[in-house]
DNA sequence: CTTTTTTAGGAAACCGCTTCCCTATTCATA
DNA sequence: TATGAATAGGGAAGCGGTTTCCTAAAAAAG
């Protein structure tokens, strides 16, 4: 690999004048420009990043940590789409992305902090998790920025996130003015803040209506379709089981959809279902499943957005709450009359 | 941010010194080890990567480019797993990873070709494009090694890929044996390497037993779900349809039951359909999919292996030819007698 | 035709860390 | 006790760029 001292000497100026031609800059001639500029193409060479940013200060390269196993990662059709929204933000300033994960929680958070505290990234995005708390106090000060997916713990850190609330809040009404009173939630351990923020969502739907949430039809999943075919199961064997059940994604709502086909309940006919994310998945089913859009590509543009207005304060930082809506398919219907 | 030097003033040591204990070096007594550790704890002391690595020459960072953009990466779930592999392999030697992708092809195939002639990473997975050959000859000498996910156009690139060619075959082997005849294709434009050898496979599968394959019955996909549909209802159409349909990847196939289903077929007692990749989908489907298991994880994997194999010559190169498996389940049946 | 300003280009310091090489001390051995 | 080897530590030269500052020549202004 050439250096900027054999280009120099190839073109008989020195690494000045080429460190000139190199960054536009100007007080060179056309003559050598052209001359050094023609070195360069001739033996390909591309100048060193490391040695660049050692002085210039930065790298051009962002962190997207993500402090789960990569199973996890990978698995999660929407958290897919919020990368690719990520990723393409990034690719509009010129970034690239530095994917890290971890194996183990603990392993990962602190290769994520060490990340952000050295100097490879500029800046990162992190993915919520439950002890982002002490994540951020062991961080310090003057890490590089970083912004939250998901709810941030403390102040002072920016987040981005669904309106989880109002989106839960929907599909509650949306049910019950589909005329259900007896509603089972498939809900999660562990519980993220979107998780608490649909929860109250839906809570505050009954409350409207004069209605409480009967906490024995309240089932936790762990966010797979396997869980939720589990939690479909305890609900439908419940004494007195619901007429509709809403899964708080919609993997889990795959798989209420799939016990209650086991157990010979035709959906929506006799269970409703109602799930949250809405994944490519979702159309792909018999029925299509009705279910609150969380529209992750957008999210991911935003809070790589609101980064990048953290490492150029020049620019504005975007509204953190992105909407949801509820997208009517076809495995919600009115209870049948018993 | 404190420097080397700072902390060496703290400890009153010289910059070597501390340099010795970052990197576990002898030469250090315990006492003075610990004044140093104790110094650096308490500083959040974090050694600058680009100073380490501009004397150092590893900067612990491999690129994973993918000269596509975004959209296509992203919904396509066997390319995930194959990510999921890399990166947990990655992982394992301590290694991040730096995502390129590339809006246009052009753009992407440039961008790529800057990191792998800068010394950002150490080496890279590149995925299997069309015009990779020409990709390969931009690159000039003295890249940073890479390892070609899929196959190589030249000599000289390694290459990890499936075993298209006898996955193909198989299913073939599998519809033939029970009993159809008549086998429509959903093939695809533009047709990767690995697209060409299923199709050698399936063509082999067909002569062995002194039969050849209608061209008509050969219809052309884009991967996807929406044109493996349009391809089912085109081959549906044909005056003399076939029994069976091999979609050369799932999502294709998929897209062919829907198109059965849309006529009032039934899948497989009317029409048996079989794909290629087995994504987790493929079991969600009713009826379940069978498929050609190719094993998107191990992939990765053993890509990733093969890199680390290029940069650390101790390590042997493992064998680049990921076997397939026929999974058999529920969407192919023997053809009605008629 | 002199004086000032602008342009073109180079020397050297610097970014923060590693590493080579040197010195002084301590320890083991004859 | 003298001698060689191992240990502890530091000085300074890179690594490959950028940047500051300086000088000489050319252009503009008087």
């Amino acid at each position: 690999m050439p250096t900027i001292d054999e280009i120099a000497k190839l073109a008989r100026v020195s690494p000045t004048t080429v460190s000139k031609v190199l960054n536009n800059r100007p007080y060179v001639s056309q003559a050598t420009r052209r001359r050094v500029e023609h070195v360069i193409a001739e033996t390909g060479f591309v100048p060193s990043q490391w040695a660049r940013l050692l002085s210039q200060r930065r790298s051009y390269i962002l962190g997207l940590l993500i402090p789960y196993t990569s199973d996890q990662l990978f698995a999660d059709p929407h958290l897919l789409e919020v990368m690719r929204g990520i990723e393409s933000a990034a690719n509009r300033y010129e970034y690239n992305l530095l994917l890290s994960t971890g194996r183990a929680p603990v392993e990962a958070a602190s290769a994520c902090t060490r990340l952000l505290r050295s100097d490879v990234i500029d800046g990162a995005v992190v993915v919520e998790t439950q002890d982002l708390r002490a994540f951020a106090e062991t961080l310090g000060s003057r890490p590089a920025p970083w912004v939250v997916l998901g709810y941030a713990p403390a102040g002072g850190v920016p987040a981005v996130h669904a309106d989880d609330y109002g989106g839960a809040r929907d599909a509650m009404h949306y049910l019950i003015s589909q005329g259900h009173r007896r509603i089972g939630v498939v809900s999660s351990t562990p519980r993220p803040f979107a998780i608490d923020e649909r929860m109250r969502g839906l809570q505050d739907a009954i409350q409207t209506v004069g209605l409480t949430l009967d906490s024995s039809l309240v089932v936790l999943g762990d966010f797979s379709t396997a869980s939720g075919e589990q939690a479909g199961h305890t609900l439908l064997t419940h004494p007195n089981p619901p007429t509709a059940i809403f899964a708080l994604n919609d993997r889990m709502a795959i798989g209420v959809v799939r016990a209650a086909t086991a157990r010979g309940l035709r959906v929506p006919e006799q269970l409703s279902v109602i799930g949250f994310d809405d994944i490519a998945l979702a159309t792909l089913l018999t029925p299509q499943l009705t279910t609150v859009r969380q529209p992750g590509y957008l999210l991911g543009e935003t809070t790589a957005e609101t980064l990048f207005a953290l490492l150029d304060p020049q620019r504005t930082i975007p509204y953190p709450i992105i909407p949801t809506s509820l997208i009517v398919r076809g495995s919600v219907q009115p209870p049948e009359r018993g």
